[in-house]
DNA sequence: TTAGATGCAAAATGTTTGCACCTGC
DNA sequence: GCAGGTGCAAACATTTTGCATCTAA
């Protein structure tokens, strides 16, 4: 999504287009992988240092409100930002062992869904959601020296 | 879990059966629910002031590593734990809106955990696994009162 | 012009750590 | 006796808040 239309989309709800919500839309634009909010502070203070962190904090917050970006929440650490993707939601998987986050098609829980919404009433949020498990990497390296 | 029970699994893995690892275990066991570090504090304070509260969070941090207890992530707020269910593991269903955590029998992920095995070499960690989305009572009260 | 956004400092929240002392086995 | 566990105090990491000032529309 270009700057233009992010304001537009900020406008639509009464938001205002402030230099620091460009910038940390900017930053957001220009990383593909999953940002803490403690990465998005500094990766905005390099841009413009008079921005203060809790100004970064408060943008993510509307930001997420107004659902122009999404976060996600790891099983340790801080709460991880990235912009709603075009194309769609998408499913995160984190690696409990080397703490990477993978990014899987939403189609891997649909069936989830249908299954909690009938049985339980209960809507799944896909985009949010964050699987813990281990990834294939880690996978190999248990069997290669189990236990350590 | 009987305590003798719960005092053989530590002794197998090397751990004392300590007071405060008794207090503890105790009031995991009266609690069908999941607790919050903070709330078994204040529940392993009333029955003795003594013990500390990072002995406390030690204490968790060890039967999780033991595989005693488990610990769940939430979307907002503090890790919850729960004694490792005997008859296994379930999914937890986090509500968004009202904060709510339900139980599901682990069955609603197995489709998903075999997929992500699959394709994607990812081994998924059911009981770890917090779903975020919008309870039955939830979606009932959106419906009455739209956006608000 | 003015509602809404920001900068700052300070607090709140949740958790971890270093170290001297204590205790279960 | 002694490795391992505990209490304490202090630090740490992440996030939130109150308030005076500023700024986009």
């Amino acid at each position: 999504m270009t700057l233009p239309e992010l304001r537009a989309r900020l406008r639509a709800r009464g938001e205002r287009m402030t230099q620091p919500r460009r910038i940390v839309l900017a930053v957001l634009a220009n990383h593909d992988d999953h940002l803490s909010a403690e990465q998005v502070v500094t990766a905005v203070e390099a841009r413009d240092a008079s921005i203060h962190r809790s100004t970064v904090y408060r943008t993510l917050d509307t930001l997420a409100d107004i659902g122009l970006v999404q976060d996600v929440h790891q099983s340790h650490g801080p709460t991880l930002y990235h912009l709603t993707p075009v194309g769609g939601d998408h499913v995160h998987l984190q690696c409990l062992s080397c703490g990477g986050i993978a990014d899987a098609p939403i189609d891997v829980l649909t069936s989830t869904a249908g299954h909690l919404s009938r049985i339980y009433g209960f809507r799944l949020d896909l985009g949010h959601v964050a699987l813990s498990g281990t990834c294939a990497d880690c996978r190999v390296a248990e069997v290669a020296s189990p236990n350590f």
